[in-house]
DNA sequence: CAATATACTGTATATAATTACAGTAATTAT
DNA sequence: ATAATTACTGTAATTATATACAGTATATTG
């Protein structure tokens, strides 16, 4: 999917905060009054550029006919096992989506990542709850993170990190703090855990 | 807010699905074709009636203008504090809303509520958290219930209920279990819990 | 028993909205 | 260097849509 000019985006973005505002799309007159055009159809033909570009699709013939494609609409995907190799934005490890909404976790969640094991329960993360993960929040001693070492996904505490030595904690007194020296393993930081949720009680 | 008519119900059920199905309301024709009226005025009759009811607002003069009124845009309220002496789900006690979304929860959850101090850490809920409550779940002996006792609200493990005799627990070591009399008391179950929700980790 | 609400048909019209056509000008890709 | 893309103005036609008015018939409420 090509990227759209600055101008798209803005109204791009536009589409998107009207169609919060009010519940349905904007017309071409919306938009043009709203960024100053003069004519509606300096409006129309962005719309057919961006969705050229993928990002919308136009309906023709009815008013309001302006939908979002999927990855424009706030999906947040959720993972369930990764498949070992590949990377765990995969196509083939997610297992559904959730719509991202206003109100319901103000930072930034990548994606949910089902929880497997019990290394967690002591800060109250459960078997099979969904753990928001962050990629972008830089990672702090102290943060509960998603690593990945030699290939497999794992959810712990950062305690320690310098270039030769990473302590992971498992929040469970019946697990050890994993050592890895990152000279030798392979370790990839996936992200940092920044909400959950938990579908069954 | 009056009840609806059987027929409105589908138009306003017609309306919701419209509005998921393709991101915009339907037009009066849209309505008229598909549950068949001859006239788009019978549509638009409709909408006003179902509008004097207070479940849409209809703009004027916009195309496809049919706004839900708030309680029919599925938002789940979020209760933060309950003030004594009124209902849960009172204005006065709503934190925010948190929009209810397809593949998030499949359950009925009614309203979410956030929970005071760390009576409940051993299950994995703690201080802060939002349990979904839902409150036509039937209550069962080990389900975890919202309670009112005595005007004061408190989730915990139901672990007796008879007629004279009402156990709540509270998975806590540090906490004894609470042994109410109903005859005695004024107690009622507001709901039980079906999910769980973390904001920040 | 009259007034109001429900549930439509049928016609018509004003306006809302899409969309085509004809331009201008600057920038970017081939 | 030429074509394509971006970013608009301006006009206008066609279609989509809201909405008013005139009816018919049945059910419900005061």
């Amino acid at each position: 999917m090509k990227n759209l000019t600055k101008r798209q985006e803005e109204i791009l973005d536009l589409i998107k905060t009207h169609i919060s505002d009010f519940g349905f799309p904007p017309t071409r007159a919306d938009i043009a009054n709203t960024l100053g055009f003069k004519s509606p159809n300096a409006a129309e033909q962005h719309l057919r550029a961006i969705e050229k570009k993928g990002f919308i699709k136009i309906l023709s013939g009815a008013s309001r006919g302006i939908v979002l494609s999927e990855s424009e609409s706030d999906e947040i995907p959720v993972i369930g096992l990764v498949a070992a190799g590949g990377p765990i934005l995969a196509q083939e490890n997610i297992e559904k989506t959730i719509p991202k909404s206003k109100n319901l976790f103000s930072d930034d969640i990548d994606y949910y990542l089902r929880v497997k094991g019990d290394s967690m329960v002591e800060v109250g993360i459960y078997e099979e709850d969904l753990i928001g993960v962050s990629k972008s929040k830089d990672l702090k001693v102290g943060n509960i993170v998603v690593a990945r070492i030699n290939d497999e996904v794992t959810v712990k505490t950062l305690i320690e990190i310098s270039q030769s030595k990473v302590i992971l904690r498992p929040e469970n007194q019946n697990y050890e703090d994993i050592t890895i020296n990152p000279q030798l393993d392979e370790l990839a930081f996936e992200g940092s855990c920044v909400a959950l949720l938990r579908e069954s009680i």
